[in-house]
DNA sequence: ACTATTAATCGTAATATTGCAATATATAAA
DNA sequence: TTTATATATTGCAATATTACGATTAATAGT
């Protein structure tokens, strides 16, 4: 088996779980803190900066690329990644109204 | 390898990938949502709700457990879960801080 | 004690993820 | 055009995750 059963699950259920896979690895945290702190966005000192191989990292900015996190701009030989801001404040929607939800105060544990 | 080099990365990154864990899987993101939306603390009928099998459920419920998210009750022959709020309180925090991260409006991309 | 019910665990199969060396690609500089 | 630099892709090995049937353990009811 091994493969995720998205079909039973509902959207709003399978789209938290991809956002969350985008956090779910410490490299790529890093990678997001990086573009937060240094205040332009990053290339290739990623490489320098987390101690992972330059093809290691690429694969982790392709993953974040493809969730829609991150965009990458081409500056001559090298590859200027952000933040997408439009969708890194939807996540925050997502993310505050998943957390937000009412508790039940007479929970039993 | 495929085995994440936790080591060259801060606690605060380990953290926030370990908690993002819990939420990476929408069988686990539907787990949290049933026990937010019964005003009860549910145990087997996650089985019947979501269409896993009960050795799944099973699984999921002990990695959230793992994570410290839900607590487990025994209750006669079934176990009663719910989510712990202490650790959810934290958690918010922790990724409220994560998401608010200031941005440089100078963005080039 | 016996039986039914519920949940955890074990064993196993299949797929996914992580990581890196090697290679390919693409642009800049000479 | 050749060379240097930077990033992406490919191929591969190792570990992790997902899922489930079968079994085990533990309690409730008879």
């Amino acid at each position: 088996m091994g493969l995720t059963k998205t079909e039973i699950f509902t959207d709003a259920q399978n789209e938290i779980a991809t956002l969350a896979k985008a956090f779910a690895h410490p490299a790529r945290v890093a990678i997001l803190h990086h573009l937060f702190k240094t205040n332009a966005c990053i290339c290739g000192d990623l490489v320098d900066e987390i101690g992972l191989a330059q093809a290691t990292i690429s694969q982790h900015l392709r993953e974040l690329k493809s969730i829609g996190i991150i965009k990458g701009n081409i500056e001559g030989t090298s590859v200027c990644y952000c933040i997408d801001q439009d969708k890194w404040a939807d996540m925050k929607t997502i993310f505050n109204s998943f957390f937000n939800q009412d508790f039940n105060a007479t929970n039993c544990c």
